[in-house]
DNA sequence: CTGAAAGCGCTTACAG
DNA sequence: CTGAAAGCGCTTACAG
């Protein structure tokens, strides 16, 4: 790592700006010594140093991301599409697990904020007071994905949670069900905990069906979370006839619990979930879901945000993208 | 983000060495400039410069890792223990998703190189020639998790995967099969490509058991490729009592589809996997696995590499961690 | 087309 | 305990 511009420049017999311009646009440089400098980049194996390169330039071309658990699939989708766009557009990205850590995740933005990142994708919608207050005076360009936290003034892409989860619970009512339970997310989580279990509400009334309290409890989107909710759910003495889970994975927890209670899917209970991840096809039988276009998400991401730093169209505050249903093999007419 | 140290200097009164001072380890200032200091950082919101810091230390408290794919769960768990040690130690995390595609790792190792990161974990194991002699010749410390590939001189952590699957062809055979199928790897691979074969391979020799080439077939890793391998498989006049997937996730996909053709695990077909990652639990029946330590595999990559970037104990070349089989309800005596 | 010099925002001997 | 100055490895007006 010892060689540096200045090196290369001495063994080339040129100035530092000559191996800085050949390095960079490679304008208002002669063919010869561009030749020479390229000669002597190679013969010492001269590597660029970027953290000189940033510093000069206020620019790191560094993203950074922050997933609430990279190991629950949704995560890991949006992730690799994030990276696999931020690399295209020759960015680097940084990757923080806050791990349902509300400390760490104000740690890294710290950090974030010290190492200059250009910009910054959450994917989680929990946030506590000293974030936000951060999140408020950062000017850093930030964009939520999956993800829409409540006063905050930066872009969010997600689908309109409310409506998905109505639709989605309409839809098991008009295969006539009538004892709906619910297995929702976290209720810290303004979008995927609240307003999805807003929508499932709204349709149960909308379609006079009462709410039942035993019916209703929340996890952290977990296949385990999903598995323990399902167990408590089965003791109660009348058995719901579905149930609508917030995430796929906690569909697909349920729908175990309910294989290991010596009951049947979609037989004797229908299981919807949510997201579209790639459990729905790993599962039997397979899950039907309210699906959101997850990696076309983290794609946006990555995409906005780069325009947010370019300082193109800062208009947009918030996208909503499309729910869709796809219907597999987990539910059935009652 | 226009404060500079110099500014805080200004506003404090003090020399810009007695503010970098206070920043770092606070010694041989006296109580009353600190406090000045201290002042002067907070009502400016000040958030000293990373990389500006780093060009001088020559040191940038990043660590790189290499995935060959973050959607495999066997990776985003060795990633998250990669993160959660990395961050407890102070160290930040930049990532590359290969997605399979070598040029694009090599690529991604010139840009760590030229990020001057302190260290890289690298938890594939396909590499062609230029990116071996890249890693040759870099004097970046590096180390292998899970992966280790031939002719390469760093630090690999592994499982003895020749062992590992030996052991488990050979729990097989103690159940009484003697048609037993393999879904491999990538034959690229050396440990869990060729090794998990070999000792699949060996353990059917040293049982007297004759090597049938139909029931022989590579994919690569997915769910995907263990579900059409066994598709393929199942095409064989004669049936095999047991199947051994060298993945976790091929194992899911082989019982998948054995389930979709109508027969039954573990009654008609015995089914063990690879890795012990969380879908071993999800699928029903549970898969017995030949288990790695995956997180163990990912909090040690992090402290060797790190011991490695202080110049501790640069003696270990190869950690052998051990491999268990757990058994769960996939197999059964034929 | 070419290069000397200033500057990016820090840290750290060195001198006091 | 305190600070002026050099230096980390680059880029980019500026002058020629």
């Amino acid at each position: 790592m010892a060689v540096k511009i200045k090196d290369v420049a001495k063994k080339a017999g040129v100035s530092v700006t000559t191996v800085s311009r050949v390095l960079n646009d490679g304008k208002y440089v002669s063919d010869e010594l561009k030749e020479k400098v390229k000669k002597a980049i190679e013969e010492l194996n001269y590597s660029p140093s970027f953290i000189a390169r940033s510093l000069v330039l206020k620019k790191t071309n560094l993203l950074a991301v922050i997933v609430p658990n990279i190991t629950a699939s949704v995560n890991s989708i949006i992730l690799s599409k994030i990276e696999e766009t931020a690399s295209k557009n020759n960015y680097n990205i940084i990757v923080c697990n806050m791990a349902e850590n509300l400390d760490k995740q104000y740690k890294y933005l710290n950090i974030f904020k010290e190492m200059r990142v250009d910009g910054i994708i959450i994917t989680n919608e929990k946030i506590d007071d000293k974030t936000r207050d951060f999140l408020e005076s950062i000017n850093i360009p930030i964009v939520f994905a999956s993800a829409k936290p409540s006063n905050q003034k930066h872009i969010a892409i997600v689908v309109n949670n409310y409506q998905a989860a109505y639709d989605a619970a309409e839809y098991l009512t008009s295969l006539g069900h009538k004892r709906i339970a619910f297995i929702g997310g976290d209720r810290r989580d303004i979008t995927s905990g609240q307003e999805r279990y807003n929508g499932y509400r709204n349709a149960l009334k909308n379609n006079k069906i009462p709410l039942v309290e035993e019916y209703v409890e929340f996890g952290n989107y977990s296949l385990q979370d999903g598995y323990s909710i399902m167990n408590k759910i089965l003791k109660c003495k009348k058995l719901p006839t579905a149930v609508f889970a917030a995430s796929d994975d906690m569909a697909v927890g349920a729908i175990n619990c309910i294989k290991d209670n010596g009951l049947k899917v979609p037989d004797d209970i229908s299981v919807i979930g949510f997201d579209g991840t790639a459990v729905v096809d790993i599962v039997r039988p397979r899950l039907t879901s309210m699906e959101q276009p997850i990696k076309e998400m983290g794609t946006m991401a990555v995409e906005m945000l780069i325009q947010k730093i370019n300082k193109q169209q800062t208009l947009v505050n918030e996208v909503i993208v499309n729910h869709e249903l796809v219907v597999r093999d987990s539910c059935k007419k009652v």
